[in-house]
DNA sequence: TCTTGCTTTGAAACGCGTTTCATATCATAC
DNA sequence: GTATGATATGAAACGCGTTTCAAAGCAAGA
C-alpha cells in the first residue's frame, strides 16, 4: 500500500504539496495537482484515515449513548441525531448500555481516549459528578433538564408536556388521573412527578399510588397495565402514558375487555408515533427527529465553544 | 497531555515497558510494572487511541448500514449486533442511508480508509459487483442470501417463510391468498416471490397483481393496504405480511371498520414482535435479534479466515 | 564448565498525514 | 527601481503507541 510518501515521490514533489492536494488546499500549481493525483490514481493511494486522525487530534465521531436500539422513543432520536451527523460529515458510534453503568463508563472513557469527538447521552445512568469529571475531555451533551447543571443538554420540558396534558384531562372533566412512566428515577420522571404533584395540589385532588405505573416502556407492559387497572376498586378514569407504545397496549387491551376509550379510561399519551394515529390515540407530540438533530447541533456548537448552553424543545 | 515517552522517562523505563505494562504483557518485572503505573497515575496519563488504531492497523470498529433506525425490525437487528460488538470489545458505526446510494458508498470508503475493521449492511442498494469490489479491503457481511455470490452473509429463509406461512394458509382453506411486503426489489423479495408464485402454480391457483402490495414499512401504511382492499371487488381471503408493525395497522383498520380477523380476513405476520402478541396476530417468528449477532459473529470470523461464508438462520 | 533457554530491557524502526516555518519566485504598486 | 504581497514549494517537526530485534542476565541441565 501506497502511502503519502510514495505518492511524493513517485509525482515529483514534497508530501506538503500531495497533502495539500488531498485536502483541496491552494497554492499548488495545476502542473502538480494533475501529477499528484495521477501518481495517487496509478498506485491507487488511499491515506490512513487513523493516520490523520493521530495527527488532526480528532476523529469526526460522535458517541451516542442509549439503553436500548428497539424501542420508537430511541429509534427517532437517533433518526435525527444520525441524519444531521451524516449531513455534518460526522458518524455516529453507537453504544448500547442497556442501562449498565459499565457500559456508559465505557462511552466516557471513549471520549476520554479521543476515540469520539463529543458525547451524546440520550437517557443516563451515572450521577452528575461522574459526567461532569469528563466534561474535560470534549462536550457532553445530555437530552434532559440541566439547567442546574453544568452540562449542556437539548431537553424535552416534560413538566411543561405533563402538566398541559393534565390540564387538558381536567378540562375534560377527569378528576382521578393516574400515570404511567417509564423509569422511576432520573430528571424527566421527576420533573412528571413534579408536575404531577402541582397538579394534584392546585385542585386538592388525592394522590393515590396505585395510579402511577413505573417501568412501562413497551407495548406489552400496556397489558399489565390494564390487568392491574380491573382489579383495582377504585380506578383511574384517565390515564397519562409516557409511550405511545405503552398506550396502544393498554388501548388494545382494554378494547379487547369490552371496554372503551375514552369512556371507561381515557388516554392521553406522548410522542405522537405513528401507531397512536393508527389507534385514534390522544397524544402530545414530542419531537423527537427534530432533538436530535438538536442535540447533534449541540455537540458541535459545544465545541467550538466551550460553553454550557441548554435548549429546551 | 503525557505521552508515552513522557511516562517512560518518568518512571525511568523505556517505552517498550510502557507499552507492555499498559497491555499487560509479561517480561516485565514488579517493581518496574509499580514504577510505571504510579507515573501513569500521577500525570494522569491515557494512551492516545487514535496512535493505537494507527499503529496497529485497525480500529476495533465495525460498520453497520441500515436504511433507518425508527424501525423495530432494524432496531432488533442493531439490538443483536450491538450487544455482540460491545461483549467482544468492539463499537459499532451506525450508517443510516435512508436508501441513499451515497450514503451507502460513505460506509464502503469507511473500510476503504481502515476506519473500520468491517462492515455490516443489513439492507443492500448498490450492486454485487460495486460491494464485491470493496471486499479486499475488508470483511463485508450482508444479511441477505448471498449463496450464489463471494459475499458472506447471514440471512434469514424467506422462501422458506413465505412458503411455511402460505401452506399454513392453504391448510385452512384460504385459495386467494395475498401478500404485503417492504421494497419491491432485493433478493429478500424476488424470494418472496418466487415463494409465492411456486405456490400458486403448485396449486394451479390464479396471479393477482393487486392482492401485491409492495414499499409497505410502517404501522400507517397498513391502513392503506386495507382502503385498497376495500375497493377491491374480488378481495383475497388472506394476506401475508412481511412486518408486524404493517400488520397492526392492518388489523386495527380492519377491526374499526367492524370487520373481523381471521373472518374476513386473515393475517400471518413475521417477525413475532411484542405488538403482534398484543394484538393477537398470528406471526412467524424471525429470530432478529439473534441473526445480528450472528451477523457480527460472523464479520470477526471472516476476518480471521479470509474466506466466504453464509449461514441461513 | 559449558550450553540451552527463558526472562528482562531498551533502541530504533514503523505506521502516516498535517502543519509550521523558511525560502524562493513573480507580479503589482509607488 | 524598489518595496510589498501574494503564490508556490519543501524540509522537518509533530502527533504517539507498537513491534521487532539485539543484547544482557540468570538458572537449570549436561
Amino acid at each position: 500500500m501506497a502511502n503519502i510518501r510514495d505518492i511524493a515521490r513517485l509525482a515529483g514533489v514534497s508530501v506538503t504539496t500531495v497533502s495539500r492536494v488531498i485536502n483541496n488546499q491552494p497554492y499548488v500549481s495545476a502542473e502538480k495537482v494533475s501529477a499528484v493525483k495521477e501518481a495517487m490514481k496509478k498506485y491507487n493511494y488511499h491515506r490512513n484515515i487513523n493516520a490523520v486522525h493521530l495527527s488532526r487530534g480528532k476523529t469526526h465521531l460522535i458517541g451516542v449513548v442509549i439503553p436500548f436500539s428497539n424501542h420508537p422513543y430511541f429509534g427517532l432520536l437517533i433518526e435525527g441525531i444520525a441524519n444531521a451527523a451524516l449531513d455534518h460529515n460526522y458518524k455516529v458510534v453507537l453504544i448500547q448500555t442497556n442501562y449498565e453503568k459499565a457500559k456508559e463508563m465505557e462511552a466516557l472513557k471513549m471520549l476520554e481516549d479521543k476515540q469520539i469527538d463529543a458525547l451524546i447521552i440520550c437517557s443516563r445512568i451515572s450521577s452528575w459528578d461522574v459526567i461532569e469529571s469528563y466534561l474535560a475531555h470534549g462536550p457532553i451533551i445530555l437530552c434532559e433538564d440541566s439547567r442546574n447543571e453544568k452540562i449542556s443538554s437539548t431537553f424535552i420540558d416534560h413538566y411543561k408536556a405533563f402538566t398541559l396534558a393534565l390540564d387538558y384531562l381536567y378540562e375534560k372533566g377527569h378528576r382521578q388521573i393516574g400515570y404511567s412512566i417509564g423509569r422511576q428515577t432520573g430528571t424527566n420522571s421527576t420533573q412528571r412527578e413534579r408536575a404531577y404533584k402541582d397538579f394534584l395540589s392546585k385542585h386538592s385532588l388525592p394522590f393515590e399510588i396505585n395510579h402511577i405505573f413505573t417501568d412501562r416502556f413497551h407495548v406489552e407492559d400496556g397489558v399489565d397495565v390494564v390487568e392491574s387497572l380491573l382489579k383495582m376498586q377504585h380506578r383511574p378514569t384517565a390515564l397519562l402514558v409516557t409511550s405511545d407504545q405503552v398506550a396502544a397496549g393498554i388501548v388494545t387491551s382494554i378494547r379487547e375487555r369490552g371496554l372503551s376509550v375514552p369512556k371507561d379510561l381515557a388516554i392521553m399519551s406522548f410522542d405522537n408515533q405513528p401507531i397512536s394515529k393508527v389507534m385514534h390515540i390522544t397524544t402530545l407530540e414530542i419531537p423527537l427527529v427534530v432533538t436530535g438533530k438538536k442535540l447533534f447541533q449541540q455537540a458541535l456548537t459545544v465545541k467550538k465553544l466551550h460553553m454550557k448552553k441548554s435548549t429546551s424543545v
